[in-house]
Formats: C-alpha cells, sequence, structure tokens
DNA sequence: TCCGACATGTAACTGGTTACATGATTTG
DNA sequence: CAAATCATGTAACCAGTTACATGTCGGA
C-alpha cells in the first residue's frame, strides 16, 4: 500500500517539521487511524528526499544539535493530491482479536465468557469518555475552521465506533446469559 | 502476538481438518475478523506440529492424493483455553486508511470530498445488507447451539459495524455540505 | 479431455515492531 | 546535576502478502 508514505506527506502538507515532530504527530493527532514508530519514520524521510517529494534543511537547536526540518515539494502535494482522488476498493475488514476470542470461547463456562466481556466493555467505555471530553474541548461545533472539521469528523468516527462497540457487548452478554437460563 | 496459531487450534478444536480446510474457513466462517493465506498457514501447521499443539495423519483422496488431516492435541486445548483467559489489553486501535484520506482531504474542493464519502457510504451499505441478509438464514434467532450463537454474535458485531459507519459517513457528508453554505 | 476445485508447499518481499545505539537540551 | 524530553539513526526480527511451483481429482 505504502500508505505511510501518504501519511507523512500529508502531515508535511499542512506544516513544515522535523522527524520527531512527526513521531508525535502520530502519536497524538493520528492516533485514532494510524500509527508508526521513529523506526518506521526516518527512513521514509529518506526515501521521500530521494524521491524528491520532501526537502529539509537544516536548523540549530540550542548551539550545536542540528536537527532537520522537512517540508513537501510541489511534486509531493500533488503526489498526495493524486492519492486522496484515488478510486480504489481497499476496504479490508480489520483482523480483531477480541472477536476471535469471543468466537472460540464457546468452550469455557458462561461465566468466564461474560467475564471477557465485561472487561472489554469497562476498556471500550473508558475510551468512550476520553474521546467525549476531548469532542467537549471544541468551541465550536461544527468546527469552521477546514482542518478543526477534520479533528472534529474523525473524534466523531471514534465515539461512535466506541459507542457501537459498547451496545454490541452488551447484547452479546445478554445472549449469552439468556441461552444460560434456558438450560 | 502470534494470533494465527490460536486461530489454527480454535478452527482445529471445533474439527479436525486439513490445511486447505482451513483456508476455506479463514475465508467464510473467520472472514469477518481474521484471515490468512495458505502460504502462512502451512508453515503455521508445521510449527504447530513441531510444538506438539496438533499433529496429523494421512488420508487417502480418490488414489494417491494425500492429504494432512490435522487434529488438535490435549496439550494444544490446554493452550487454546488460556489463551481465551488471557487478560491483556491488546486493544490497539486498527488503521484505518479512509479515516487518514478523509482527514487529510480538507485541500480538496468540497465537490470532491463529498465524492470520497459517497463512494465508501456505497460500499458499506452494501456489505451491510449482505451480513444482513447473512443474518436472516438463521431459522432460530438467538440461535440455541453453543457455536451457532457464536457465529450470530460476530455477525451481529458486523452489522452494527457497518451500521454505525454509514451513519458517521452521512453526518460527515452533512457537517462538509453545511460548512460550504456558509461561505 | 479440459477446467475448476482440491491439495501442499517455498521464496522473495513489504510493512511494521522491538531492540540497540548515541548524544544534546531543558527543566526542576 | 539528574531526569525527562528532544533528536536521529540502524539492525534484527515478526507477520503477512504476492508470486512461484507442482501435482491430483471430479465433473461437464
Amino acid at each position: 500500500m505504502g500508505t505511510l508514505k501518504y501519511a507523512i506527506l500529508g502531515l508535511l502538507n499542512r506544516k513544515s517539521m522535523t522527524g520527531y515532530d512527526l513521531k508525535k504527530e502520530f502519536e497524538t493527532t493520528l492516533f485514532e487511524f494510524w500509527s508508526a514508530k521513529h523506526s518506521q519514520i526516518y527512513p521514509e524521510l529518506k526515501e521521500l528526499t530521494k524521491e524528491k517529494l520532501i526537502s529539509f534543511k537544516i536548523e540549530i537547536s540550542g548551539t550545536i544539535l542540528e536537527k532537520k526540518v522537512y517540508t513537501i515539494t510541489d511534486s509531493g502535494k500533488k503526489e498526495l493530491q493524486n492519492w486522496l482522488l484515488e478510486k480504489e476498493d481497499k476496504n479490508i475488514i480489520p483482523k480483531d482479536e477480541f472477536k476471535l476470542r469471543l468466537f472460540f470461547s464457546d468452550v469455557l463456562p458462561v461465566e468466564k465468557r461474560i467475564e471477557l466481556i465485561d472487561e472489554q466493555y469497562y476498556f471500550h467505555n473508558k475510551r468512550k469518555e476520553y474521546f467525549e471530553q476531548k469532542l467537549s474541548k471544541f468551541s465550536n461545533i461544527p468546527p469552521k475552521m477546514d482542518s478543526e472539521l477534520s479533528d472534529y469528523l474523525v473524534l466523531l468516527g471514534g465515539i461512535k465506533r466506541e459507542n457501537m462497540l459498547c451496545e454490541w457487548l452488551i447484547e452479546c452478554k445478554k445472549l449469552i446469559a439468556n441461552k444460560e437460563e434456558q438450560k
């Protein structure tokens, strides 16, 4: 796929920054839908520079520490644009270890199965609350600025996902418990 | 993680089968939450055999075609059980290329952004309908058999996910179109 | 007799994680 | 002055995909 490439181009299209800054962007801004470690970012920056999609200039931080501030090139902007407009079905269903576990858990005693679900519920409910708290920090809803609207939309998506998972888990619990009663 | 190992153990715990059968199980039964190509399955079966978690006996199909029918061992059953009961937060948010695209699409003209969303909506709506059709094939709801209930629960999860995505996309479209009007 | 499904494997490569490795700067 | 953070890189490994490779069986 080479998606990391476009994640980096997308971020640099918003603002010039260093590899370290990019790393932090992945940890915060893109956290909800993409991730990359610095060990993947630095070699990719090297490659993108070679492809002339980005360029860098060295800045001195303090007295001797050199940092490379990367900037997207016109060619890079074009490449990003093309990717954004690409019409391709890459809609692979993501792997889900919990579903796999739940699926095979029919060999466990019902109380263990319920425990499994309760744990998962607790987790997603917590994450849901965290996202909702983040949402409440928007002063205008919907936001007026374009890039803020993007933030808002993906956050909405996150909340909706966590919410859906909580609802599903409650339903799973009900159905599993209910079957037990029938015995 | 080594999740493939448990996917295979889980399937063999239900029923002894060949590598080829397992491949088909991944394509049908587990499709909604896990996948593996035969090129990954065969080496893993070799490894699991070495670890004595599974064993095989050769059956002759037709006149000379040998097939290896794999069976889970007691040791394998124990290993599966342990994994099912494992308490670990591996709740990594899955990568989502569409969200990444949407996130950076603020540089596109609004009509292109709407197109992007419409395409995605069409896809998820189609998948939702497909899942719903699969759901309608259950004669009893909720199913009485344990393993059928598992099928039912993950299918419900799939429908709920596709439904949530459709709702979210409609909301995204509304917010993006609405911003346009404000201009 | 041909074609699609059955059946099993390996090799090369890609994307991503963990660990190794180093050093500067800022803040308490 | 110590600890956290800033800053950049490489190496080894793991999971997974694509392509290569071979051969059988059953039905139209």
